[in-house]
RNA sequence: GGGCCUGUAGCUCAGUUGGUUAGAGCAGGGGACUCAUAAUCCCUUUGUCCGGGGUUCAAGUCCCUGCAGGCCUACCA
C-alpha cells in the first residue's frame, strides 16, 4: 500500500485578456488528468488555478471598451469557468489575482524581500506615452532599429526582428507609441528592483536537485542565465497600472509577474477558508507536494524568481515544476488564417470535449516536446481506439445480461482479469510520471485482448440456447469486469466515460484500487450509448467556424495592421520623392546557408545597372520562385554592409516577419527601371 | 556562432542496464463474422533502425563525426 500523499497542484494562470483556445487546453488537460489520478489513488490533491488579470493589456482594453477593468476581468473569468468546466477541468479552486487574499500575500512576501534586504531604489528611464499617459512596455514602442547595419523600420523596443540585436526602447530611432501613435517621451520613474543575485547559489543547486525541473530545463538555465550574475529584477510598474499598489512605495505598483504566481496561494487561501483547512499546511509543509505545470515560454519566471521568492518568504518551494510545449495544428502553428487557432468554446460548439481530451493524452509524454494535433488522426484515434475498442465492448455485450446482471461468482477467464489488474501497476506509473502516451498504449492493449476473448466465446450464438443461459451470462460478466478496468484506468481522462458507466453497472468507480477485484452479481442498466463518433464534417465545421469568427467581416479588413503599427507623421511630397523606388527584375536569388532570415537578391534595373540586395524574406519565399519576378526596391539607399556582404538596397515588402512577408509587385506591363511615383 | 532536442515500416510512435530472426497501432491487401456506434476478429506486405567511422564476442542501443529537422539564445559561453 503506498503512503497517503498531499499534493498541491497548479496551472499556469490564464491571462484575463483573451479566451481559453485549444493550445491553452494542452496544459490544463494535462494537468487534469493527473489531479484526477491523484485523486483516484486516494492522495489528497487539489488543483489550484486563478485568472492571472493585472498588466497594462487588461488597463488599454478596458478603456477602449469604455469600462472598468474589474468589469472586462469578471466577464473574462465567467467564460474561462465556463469553457474549463465543459471540457472537464475541475479545479478546486478558481480564484484571481486581484482578490484581497492576493494583495495581502503580496505585501506578506515583499515585506520578506524588504527585511531581508533584497529590494533596492533606482531610477531608470522609461518612455511614456503623452498621449495615453501611460508608461509604454518594450512591446508598445516601435521604432527603427537603432544597429547601424541594419536599420529595419517598424520593430519592437526589446529586440529587433530583422538583425536579432537587442537593445533599450530609448535606444529605437524615431520610436512610436503603438497604444495612440503618439511619439514618447522620456521620462525619469524611480523603480524597485529585487537583487535576485543573493540567490544564485541556491537557485544553481535548486535546479541541478531532486527533479525539480526537467534535466533539459536545469541545463537551459544553467547555460542561459546562471553562467552569469543574475540581473536586478525590475519589480515595479508607475501609475497609471491596473494591479496593486505597493505599500511602501505609493504611486508605484507590482509588476504583474510578482503578484501573478503569488495567486497561486492566494486561491490555496480561498480554498483553505472554504474547506476548514490552514494555508500552511499546503504551502509551509515539507510534507506537502507542490507541482507547478506550466509552458516554456514562462520557465524563467517559475524557475528563477519564483523559487527565489517562495525561499526569501519562507514559504515551500515546488516539489516540481513540470514543463510542456506548445501545441501545433497539422504540424503548423495554429493560424487564424488556416481557421487552426480554434477557441474552447468553438470546439464545443461541434466536438466532444472527451475526444479532444483523450487525443492530447495519448499523445503527451513526460518531455517538453511540441505536441501536433492531427485532425485527421483525431477522428480516426477517437472512432478506433475508443468507440470501436472500448466502448464496443460495453456496447456487444450488456444487453445481453440487462435482465439477469452479473454473474455471482466471477467466472475463469483464462486469466485476462487478473493479467489487466496487474497491468494497473505499470499504468499507474505511466500517469504519475507524466507518460500518458505510455498509460494509453497500455490501456489499450487491455482492449485488444478482451475483444478477441468475446470473439471466440460469440455470446450471440450462446443467447439463442437457453441452456447455456449461465455460460453467456459468464461471457458478458468477463467483457464487462474487463470494460469496468478500462474505464478505470482511463478515468482520469475520461470522466464522462466514468459517469456513464458508473449507472451502467450500478457501481461507483472512485477508486484506482477497484480495478484490482472484479464485480459480480450487481444489475446491469439497459445500455445507453456511452459516447459519440466523431465525424469528420463536424471538424470542417470547426475549422470552418473558426477561420470565419477570427477573419474580419467579410466587407471590413480587420483593423489589427493597423493598430499594431499606426500611421506616422505627416509627410511631404518633398520627402517623399527623396525615396526612389523603382521597379527591377529579380535576376538571381541565392539562399544564403548561414544566413537565417537572408537572401541574397541580384536586382536588375534594366540595362547594365544592377544591385546586390540582401532582403529578410528566407521564411518566405523559395529563391528559385523569385527569378524573374518584377519588384519594387529603393534604389538611393545607402549601401549598408551585413555580415554577407554589402546591401545596395531594400525590396519593399509589407507583412509581420518571418513567413508573413508579401513583396510587392507591379501590375503587367511594368518595365525594370521605371520609377515608382 | 553557441546550447538543447529529434531522426526506427506510408503515418504516429515503442524498443528496458548493448545480447538471438527489430516491434505495436493506424493506413494498405485478403478473408471471417453479424452481438455492436459500417463496430469486431483472423491472416498478410513493407524497414540501408539518417549517413560514415570506432569500441565490443555482440550496437537501433555506447563513443566520435557528418547530414537533416525543431526549439532556444546570441558577435558573451
Amino acid at each position: 500500500m503506498m503512503t497517503h500523499r498531499r499534493i498541491l497542484v497548479t496551472a499556469a494562470l490564464p491571462y484575463a485578456n483573451g479566451h481559453i483556445h485549444i493550445g491553452h487546453l494542452t496544459e490544463y488537460v494535462q494537468t487534469d488528468v493527473w489531479v484526477r489520478f491523484q485523486k483516484l489513488r486516494g492522495n489528497q490533491c487539489i488543483f489550484i488555478c486563478a485568472d492571472d488579470t493585472h498588466g497594462t493589456p487588461i488597463m488599454m482594453r478596458a478603456r477602449q471598451e469604455g469600462r472598468s477593468e474589474e468589469a472586462l476581468i469578471a466577464e473574462m473569468s465567467e467564460h474561462h469557468r465556463r469553457d474549463f468546466a465543459e471540457f472537464h477541468i475541475d479545479f478546486d479552486n478558481y480564484g484571481s489575482t486581484n482578490s484581497e487574499e492576493n494583495r495581502h500575500l503580496c505585501g506578506e512576501i515583499w515585506k520578506s524581500l524588504r527585511e531581508a534586504d533584497l529590494v533596492v531604489e533606482r531610477e531608470i528611464e522609461q518612455l511614456f506615452d503623452p498621449e495615453a499617459g501611460v508608461f509604454l512596455a518594450d512591446r508598445f514602442v516601435m521604432g527603427t532599429c537603432p544597429n547601424e547595419s541594419c536599420q529595419a523600420p517598424d520593430q519592437y523596443g526589446d529586440n529587433c526582428d530583422v538583425c536579432g540585436s537587442t537593445y533599450q526602447p530609448m535606444d529605437l530611432k524615431d520610436p512610436v507609441s503603438t497604444l495612440s501613435g503618439a511619439k514618447p517621451e522620456v521620462r525619469p520613474t524611480k523603480q524597485l528592483f529585487v537583487r535576485i543575485e543573493q540567490f544564485h547559489e541556491f537557485l544553481e543547486e535548486w535546479i541541478s536537485t531532486d527533479n525539480h525541473v526537467q534535466p533539459e530545463i536545469a541545463n537551459y538555465l544553467k547555460g542561459q542565465f546562471l553562467k552569469d550574475p543574475l540581473r536586478d529584477w525590475d519589480i515595479s510598474r508607475p501609475t497609471p497600472y491596473f494591479g496593486f499598489e505597493i505599500p511602501d512605495s505609493p504611486g508605484n505598483y507590482w509588476y504583474v509577474w510578482f503578484d501573478a504566481p503569488i495567486g497561486y496561494i492566494a486561491s490555496t487561501k480561498q480554498w483553505c477558508d472554504g474547506n476548514d483547512q490552514q494555508l500552511d499546511d499546503w504551502w509551509k509543509s515539507e510534507s506537502t507536494e507542490i507541482h507547478h505545470f506550466i509552458g516554456k515560454d514562462i520557465t524563467y519566471f517559475h524557475t528563477l524568481f519564483w523559487p527565489a521568492m517562495l525561499k526569501s518568504a519562507g514559504f515551500q518551494l515546488p516539489t516540481a515544476v513540470h514543463i510542456h510545449g506548445f501545441l501545433t495544428v497539422n504540424n503548423r502553428k495554429m493560424a487564424k488564417r488556416d481557421g487552426t487557432f480554434v477557441l474552447a468554446r468553438t470546439y464545443l460548439n461541434h466536438l466532444d470535449p472527451s475526444a479532444l481530451r483523450y487525443y492530447l493524452v495519448s499523445k503527451l509524454g513526460s518531455r517538453l516536446d511540441n505536441i501536433d494535433l492531427n485532425l485527421e488522426e483525431l477522428v480516426n484515434k477517437i472512432n478506433a481506439d475508443l468507440i470501436g475498442k472500448v466502448v464496443n465492448l460495453a456496447s456487444r455485450t450488456a444487453k445481453f445480461v440487462q435482465s439477469v446482471g452479473l454473474s455471482a461468482e466471477y467466472p475463469e477467464d483464462g486469466g485476462l482479469f487478473h493479467r489487466a489488474a496487474a497491468l494497473g501497476d505499470e499504468i499507474a506509473e505511466a500517469y504519475e510520471n507524466l507518460e500518458y502516451n505510455k498509460a494509453m498504449r497500455l490501456i489499450l492493449s487491455i482492449a485488444d485482448q478482451a475483444n478477441p476473448y468475446v470473439e471466440d466465446a460469440q455470446p450471440w450464438v450462446l443467447r439463442k440456447d437457453e441452456s447455456k443461459a449461465q455460460q453467456l451470462q459468464d461471457v458478458c460478466t468477463v467483457a464487462l469486469n474487463l470494460f469496468r478496468q478500462l474505464v478505470i484506468y482511463l478515468s482520469p481522462v475520461l470522466p464522462e466515460l466514468r459517469e456513464k458507466t458508473e449507472r451502467l453497472l450500478n457501481v461507483t468507480l472512485d477508486s484506482w484500487e477497484a480495478s484490482k477485484t472484479p464485480q459480480v452479481g450487481t444489475p446491469v442498466a439497459k445500455f445507453q450509448h456511452l459516447m459519440k463518433r466523431i465525424e469528420e464534417k463536424d471538424v470542417q465545421a470547426m475549422i470552418e467556424e473558426s477561420r470565419e469568427a477570427n477573419a474580419a467581416p467579410k466587407s471590413q479588413d480587420s483593423d489589427e495592421p493597423l493598430k499594431a503599427e499606426p500611421l506616422a507623421e505627416q509627410c511631404t511630397i518633398d520627402d517623399f520623392i527623396k525615396v526612389d523606388l523603382r521597379v527591377a527584375r529579380v535576376v538571381a536569388a541565392e539562399l544564403i546557408p548561414e544566413a537565417r532570415k537572408l537572401l541574397r537578391l541580384t536586382l536588375s534595373l534594366g540595362g547594365d545597372e544592377t544591385r546586390t540586395v540582401f532582403a529578410g524574406i528566407k521564411a518566405a519565399y523559395q529563391p528559385e520562385s523569385l527569378v524573374g519576378r518584377l519588384v519594387v526596391c529603393v534604389a538611393n539607399l545607402a549601401p549598408r554592409k551585413m555580415k554577407f556582404g554589402v546591401s545596395e538596397g531594400m525590396v519593399v515588402a509589407s507583412g509581420t516577419g518571418g513567413e508573413e512577408v508579401f513583396l510587392l509587385s507591379p501590375d503587367d506591363g511594368a518595365k525594370p527601371g521605371e520609377r515608382v511615383h
